[in-house]
DNA sequence: GACATATTCATCCTTTTGGGTGAATATAGG
DNA sequence: CCTATATTCACCCAAAAGGATGAATATGTC
C-alpha cells in the first residue's frame, strides 16, 4: 500500500523535523543532519527512507545532494484520513442513533407498563 | 511523541481493516479476527497495538472482549497534519514568492543592460 | 597530484515488528 | 466436575528500523 509509506516515513520525530527543515528550502544533507546528535548517517538512512515515501526529492549538483520537500504524499495521506474519518463519522453516528431509538423503545414500553399498572389500580 | 504512536498504529493495513470493522460497531477480538489468514494471536498483537495508541478501547465482559473504536487520536493526528500542512504551505508559497522576485530583479538587470545596449547603438 | 569535503556503502548491534506454535488462564455450559 | 470456548502469555523466527563506525567514492580546491 502507499499509505503505508508515507504513514512509516511520518511516524518518526527526526522525519518529522526534517521535513519542517525542509519545508524551509532546499538543504543538503549534512545542513540537515547538523542539529540531530545522531551521526551523518543515520540522517542518510532517514532521507533515504523520506525519499522512499516520496516526501523528499534530492538534486544532485556535484558532490551535493540538495533535498527538497515534496508535500504530494502528505496531501494523499491527509485525503485519504478525511475519508476515513467521515466513512467512521457516518457508521459511529448510526451506532448512536440505533442505541438512541432502542432506548427510547425500552422507555415507551416502560410508560406504557406504568400506564398500565394506574389504570389496574 | 503522541503522534508516532498513533502513526505506527495507522502504518499497517491489518489495522486499518480492523478499525474498518470496529467502525461498524463493537466486536469481539475473534470476529475481528476472523477476515485475516493469519493466526488469532497475530491480531491479538495488532489489537494490542491499537490499544497503546488508543485507537481501541476494550471492554471485558465474561470471557469475551469487546473491542470499539476510538477516533480522537485519529482527530488529533488529522489535526497535526492540517497545522502541518498549513505551515509548510506557507513556507514554500515564500520560496516561490522569493524565487519569482529573483527572476524579475534578473529579467530587470537583463532588460536594463539591453536598453543600454539599445542606447549605446 | 595531493588533500579536503560531501555523501554513501558495508557491517555490526540491539530493539521492534509481524508472523507462527503450544501452553496457560478464565469463563460458560452441561 | 468436566469440557469447550475466548483470549492471552511465553517463546521462536526472520526481517526491518534506528543507531554506530570505518571504508569507499566522487567532487572541489590548491
Amino acid at each position: 500500500m502507499d499509505l503505508d509509506d508515507t504513514l512509516i516515513a511520518l511516524a518518526d520525530d527526526t522525519r518529522r523535523t526534517i521535513l519542517g527543515r525542509l519545508a524551509a528550502g532546499e538543504a543538503r544533507v549534512t545542513e540537515v543532519a547538523a542539529p540531530f546528535g545522531i551521526s551523518l548517517n543515520s540522517v542518510s538512512k532517514h532521507i533515504r527512507l523520506l525519499e522512499r515515501a516520496g516526501l523528499v526529492r534530492r538534486r544532485i549538483a556535484g558532490r551535493d545532494h540538495f533535498l527538497s520537500l515534496e508535500p504530494k504524499p502528505f496531501d494523499e495521506l491527509t485525503q485519504w484520513m478525511a475519508k476515513t474519518r467521515d466513512f467512521w463519522s457516518s457508521r459511529l453516528n448510526a451506532l448512536e442513533a440505533a442505541l438512541r431509538a432502542e432506548d427510547a423503545i425500552k422507555a415507551a414500553a416502560k410508560s406504557s407498563k406504568r400506564t398500565v399498572k394506574r389504570k389496574r389500580k
